[in-house]
DNA sequence: TCAATGATTTTG
DNA sequence: AAAATCATTGAT
């Protein structure tokens, strides 16, 4: 198996956002295995990053962030929406990438609804899990960037970053 | 353009 | 204990 380790999880958020592009994320459900390419993501990086949950400090929701790379944390958004992050960098670091999209379902609320992911993926790490991974994948042409979506509320200098990558 | 919908956080 | 917030989507 081609898994992705640990240590491609515990760089910077910011190396590691755009470097998942292109990567393979594998779900073992129903006896198959379903794979996707990663098309979109958004780094969310700090205490300081107030588009970041962890702004608010450590609470029990943000505990998953502060944990060392390549864990998943999970959160509902809006009532309906099922959010899946990957946790980056070192323990105590809280850092996430929030998966945006995939090669064929754009759209962050879509995708976990595709793929089944619940709250009962939160805190399952992408090291050992039997039913989800990541591996390795082609390397993409060419990577946009932009500004974050939904994330007014954050303010400058934290709306303009941009920390949101896509093929 | 805006209602749906619920866990988490704040006291609006 | 009650109200506001919110990394969205899909239907009008």
């Amino acid at each position: 198996m081609n898994r992705l380790q640990e240590s491609f999880y515990t760089r910077d958020v910011l190396e590691v956002a755009p470097d998942l592009l292109g990567k393979t994320l594998c779900i073992h459900s129903e006896n198959m295995i379903h794979s996707y390419i990663i098309s979109e993501v958004e780094a969310y990086r700090g205490e300081e990053d107030k588009a970041c949950h962890a702004s608010k400090g450590r609470t029990t929701r943000t505990e998953i962030m502060y944990r060392n790379g390549g864990v998943i944390y999970i959160y509902l958004i809006y009532g309906m929406h099922w959010m899946f992050n990957i946790v980056c960098g070192e323990k105590d670091v809280p850092q996430a990438v929030l998966i945006r999209g995939l090669q064929e379902i754009s759209g962050p609320g879509r995708l976990t609804k595709k793929l089944k992911i619940d709250s009962s993926f939160n805190g399952e790490s992408l090291l050992s899990s039997e039913r989800i991974w990541l591996e390795n994948g082609s390397k993409p042409d060419k990577i946009f960037t932009s500004p974050r979506i939904g994330i007014a509320y954050a303010g400058e200098p934290w709306t303009s970053k941009n920390w949101r990558f896509f093929i």
